[in-house]
DNA sequence: AGTGAAATTCACTCTGT
DNA sequence: ACAGAGTGAATTTCACT
C-alpha cells in the first residue's frame, strides 16, 4: 500500500496535457490521443473540472488585438503591513496587471503588466501605483521579447 | 477618417473578453452575451481565430495535480551574445519553465518556473541552468502567494 | 453582416460487460 | 472502468434580408 494520492492516473494527466495544449479537442479526438472512447475520456474529464483540477477553460488571445503590445515586470516595495489588502484589491481591479506574486527578497509583489505603450506604462507606475498610499519603491524592467509566454498552470 | 485598423470593432473585442473569462460558452450563450445570433458570433469567433487574434483555447490546470506547487522567478545573466540561441532552444524543451523574457536591466532573461520542491528547484537552477555554458550568473525569488496569475494576453 | 432554419456533428446518457 | 449505441443539444452551413 501506498501513500500517494492514486485517486488519478496517468491517463488523467494525458488528458490533462492534451487539453492544455488544445481545450477545443472533441471527446473522440481526445479518447484516441490516450486510447479511451469518447465516453471514458469524456467521463474522466468532467471529473478533472468537477474536482477543480482543470480550473478553467479559457482562449489565449493576442496583444495586439488587445492594444496591449508592451510588456513589464514591476517591483513593489509597500511599507507596511496593514496596507497589504488595500493595495491587493486595487490590483485586482486593474486589467493592466496580469499577475501579482508576493515574493521573497528586498521587494513586496511582483506584477507582469501590459499596456499598449510607455506612455500609459508611466500612468500605471505613477498614477496608479505610485498613488496607493502605502507603496514606497518601484522597479521596473521592460520586456524586449518573450521566448515563452504560457503559463497554463495555476495554484 | 481614422488611421486605426477597423477590421475588427467594439462586439469582437466583446467577444473576446468573453471567451478569454469562460472559452466553453456555447454559440447560443455568447451570442446573447454581445447581442448576436449564435451563427453571427460563432462567425466572428471564427475570424478571430483564423487571423491569429485567439491563438489558442486551453485549460488552466491546477499545480497540485500537475505537482508543481513551487513557484519561482529566476534573472538569468548570460556572458556571449552568440550562445543566446543554444540557451533558448534548451529553455524551450523544458516542461518546468513556464516563461522565458528577455529585459532590460542589468540582467538577461527573466523565466518563471514551476517545480514540486525546492529540491527540484535546486537541481534546475544547479543542473539545468548553471549547466548551460554560457549562464554565468542567476539570482532566484521564491513565490510565497499569488494574487492574480493568469496572462490570457501573449505575444 | 446578420437571421433563422436545416443539416451535420458532437456531448452525454444508458446498457451491457 | 470501459465500449458502443442512442438521444438530445450544439455547431455549422445556407438561403434570404
Amino acid at each position: 500500500m501506498s501513500i500517494q494520492n492514486n485517486e488519478y492516473d496517468k491517463l488523467d494527466h494525458m488528458i490533462a496535457e492534451c487539453i492544455m495544449q488544445d481545450a477545443a479537442l472533441t471527446s473522440t479526438q481526445l479518447g484516441e490521443k490516450v486510447g479511451l472512447s469518447s465516453s471514458a475520456a469524456n467521463e474522466r474529464l468532467r471529473r478533472l473540472k468537477q474536482n477543480g483540477h482543470v480550473k478553467k477553460i479559457t482562449a489565449l488571445v493576442s496583444a495586439e488585438f488587445m492594444d496591449m503590445g508592451l510588456c513589464a515586470f514591476i517591483f513593489v516595495t509597500l511599507d507596511k503591513a496593514e496596507h497589504h489588502k488595500h493595495f491587493l484589491d486595487a490590483i485586482g481591479r486593474n486589467k493592466s496587471i496580469l499577475e501579482c506574486h508576493h515574493v521573497t527578497g528586498e521587494h513586496s509583489y511582483l506584477l507582469k503588466v501590459r499596456c499598449c505603450n510607455t506612455k500609459s506604462l508611466e500612468r500605471l507606475i505613477t498614477d496608479f501605483l505610485k498613488g496607493q498610499c502605502n507603496v514606497s519603491k518601484t522597479m521596473t524592467q521592460i520586456v524586449l521579447s518573450s521566448h515563452k509566454d504560457e503559463s497554463l498552470i495555476v495554484d
